[in-house]
DNA sequence: CCGAGGTATATGGTATACCAGAGCCCTTCG
DNA sequence: CGAAGGGCTCTGGTATACCATATACCTCGG
């Protein structure tokens, strides 16, 4: 009989524990889902948190909410009024501008060095994407459904061009001002034709990137989000509606 | 007689008490000061930080101390190891790199914004910095000192045009980013006419925001600090030393 | 009725005790 | 001698008690 090695013993068949994480991590995570699924930008009042009561909910204690609350404040999400709550904050329609003017220079960048780092591959997926939602789901067909669709795949064109540039600090640094400019759906809302000059602009940073053009990639990448800005500029003014009494959770 | 005013009753004279700050804010500010006054670069060893010793530095309970730590964590400062302990980072090479790419994206965008927006008084005395420093300190005569000094100088002038944009956001993100790049002051050191030439840079800038030409002071604050970046990338290899035990405070 | 003062409550800020686990050192066994 | 196991120490992670203060409400006096 040949030996029995010791790694064909019977064992637990069990995954590894997660150990990278912690109550503060798993909270940060949480809260940050939750406010950014809050529709803030559609009620007028000012939504409270209070840690007292997301402990509970979250079935930890304080220590944890509170160190995902610094991160969260520190990101522009919350603000912390001292013994009064903590509130989920509305960008004003200044703060949304100068969010998509500095989009549109990290995006530029990105589509530089996408033109000269990315893959064939990589480029063609991205001119796929681009053509299945142009042919099948041309956008202001009828109703809201479809314009968040084409929210969210302008979203995901924007963020495929960031990872495209093989520049991780860029991804790190637009996550969170793509989570903000959630702040403008309603303004696509009434501007159908928007996006329509929006996929012609895709399509034309596509053929930059397929001719491995930077400067064109850049150039056209940063008018596009530029203009962006300059119709936020022109539309955005429900932004800065009145502040009031929040609500509470 | 004329009634006396409650107005004019005598009153103590104190100045308003600052209840904007928190144990933790003042430690975070304290800690972020002491951790990025440390040559890090300059020394092989991992600098090793302990909540405890810095609670009794500090005079303040663990509390504060763990909440500035988060946020210094997440600024890339430090990074923590469950029961090891909390470390100084030193950014790799491509860290860095990608730092001053990111960075090429925002000046250029700063630029053009300048060039824009700027008044004409703010622009004459960016001139007059530049010009100061130009006729009387020429880099390069002699010694370490007046390298730093050059060093100084320079990231002034990028903050400068920052500033120049009138865009908030700007001036935030590239903060820290400013401080993380002091990993390069070493290169400097035996580069002198990489100083000259970013002298002339810098003024065809200055140039540039003169003329009101946004593109263009775009196009050259892009091109000037992309070149930092490539020079980086072929001269920054001691940034990848090896990583030894650290020194614990 | 109005204003001032006092009290109670609620909430973020802080201190401290306790927990979990990683690493190191020492002892024991083969 | 080398390897394994146990115990101790140290450190970040967490829970909880306490603190400080802002606000709301009530009472009293003018």
């Amino acid at each position: 009989m040949p030996e029995v090695s010791a790694r064909t013993a019977p064992t637990l068949d069990v995954p590894r524990l997660d150990t990278s994480t912690s109550f503060a991590k798993e909270a940060y995570a949480a809260l940050k889902r939750a406010i950014t699924a809050m529709d803030i930008y559609g009620q007028a009042q000012e939504i409270r948190l209070d840690e007292r009561r997301l402990s509970e909910g979250l079935g930890v204690s304080r220590t944890p909410i509170r160190e995902a609350m610094t991160l969260l404040e520190q990101e522009g999400f919350v603000r912390t009024r001292p013994r009064r709550g903590i509130y989920v904050v509305k960008k004003t329609k200044r703060e949304i501008v100068e969010i998509i003017t500095v989009m549109a220079a990290l995006e530029s960048m990105a589509a530089r060095l996408a033109a000269e780092r990315a893959s064939d591959a990589d480029v063609a997926e991205l001119r796929r994407l681009m053509d299945e939602f142009r042919c099948g789901n041309g956008p202001g067909d009828n109703g809201r459904a479809r314009l968040d669709e084409y929210s969210d795949a302008n979203i995901a064109f924007h963020q495929a061009i960031i990872k495209l540039s093989g520049c991780a600090l860029l991804a790190d640094m637009t996550e969170n001002m793509f989570i903000h400019m959630r702040a403008i759906r309603r303004i696509t809302i009434h501007q159908e034709n928007r996006a329509a000059r929006s996929i012609t602009d895709h399509l034309r940073i596509i053929e930059a990137l397929e001719c491995r053009d930077p400067e064109l990639a850049e150039r056209l990448a940063r008018e596009h989000t530029l203009g962006l800005a300059a119709h936020v500029e022109a539309h955005g003014d429900f932004l800065d509606g009145t502040r009031e009494q929040g609500t509470e959770t």
